[in-house]
DNA sequence: GCCAACGTTGGC
DNA sequence: GCCAACGTTGGC
């Protein structure tokens, strides 16, 4: 089993929508980078555990944690014009997007701020506080996410 | 294949 | 809102 880290912003998703969701499961729609894409595609399994993380907002840094229900599959917002994920350039005999489905596990007491984890000097090689770090979908290693289960208290 | 220009991310 | 850092695009 492998740890990830998916970023996102609470202004339009956050921990507390996924936990209201059916099943409180979503898809992972709308990534658009390709590092992350193959992280998407092709390494995230059944049953990983991935931390939530809040960018771009009053609160910033760990929600709390998912689990992944569905390896990647093709993110069919790339061929929907109304979507503001569609790609045109996307063939659909090749896509180049994809997604993961993944349900809520657990939500944190408090965020867990970047501040604290920048704080951590065991932590400083992971890649959330690497200097212009802007991967949405990251690993996370299992010495990682141990230290900061341990911090989430 | 180089690289300047551009658009986006995301912390502050 | 600012701006540094980055990924992508496209002309050459």
């Amino acid at each position: 089993m492998n740890y990830w880290l998916f970023k996102t912003e609470p202004d339009a998703f956050g921990i507390n929508d996924l936990i209201e969701r059916p099943q409180q499961t979503e898809h992972w729609d709308g990534v658009r980078n390709y590092q992350a894409r193959n992280f998407l595609r092709n390494e995230i399994k059944l049953g990983d555990q991935v931390f939530l993380y809040h960018s771009s907002c009053d609160k910033v840094g760990i929600a709390g944690i998912a689990e992944v229900m569905k390896e990647g599959y093709v993110d069919h917002t790339q061929f929907d014009p109304d979507s503001k994920y569609y790609d045109p350039k996307s063939d659909p005999d090749k896509p180049r997007w994809y997604m993961v489905d993944i349900r809520f596990k657990r939500k944190f007491d408090h965020i867990l701020s970047l501040q604290e984890i920048k704080a951590n000097p065991a932590l400083a090689d992971m890649q959330l506080v690497q200097k212009g770090n802007r991967l949405s979908v990251m690993p996370v290693t299992a010495g990682e996410w141990k230290i900061l289960l341990a911090m989430a208290g």
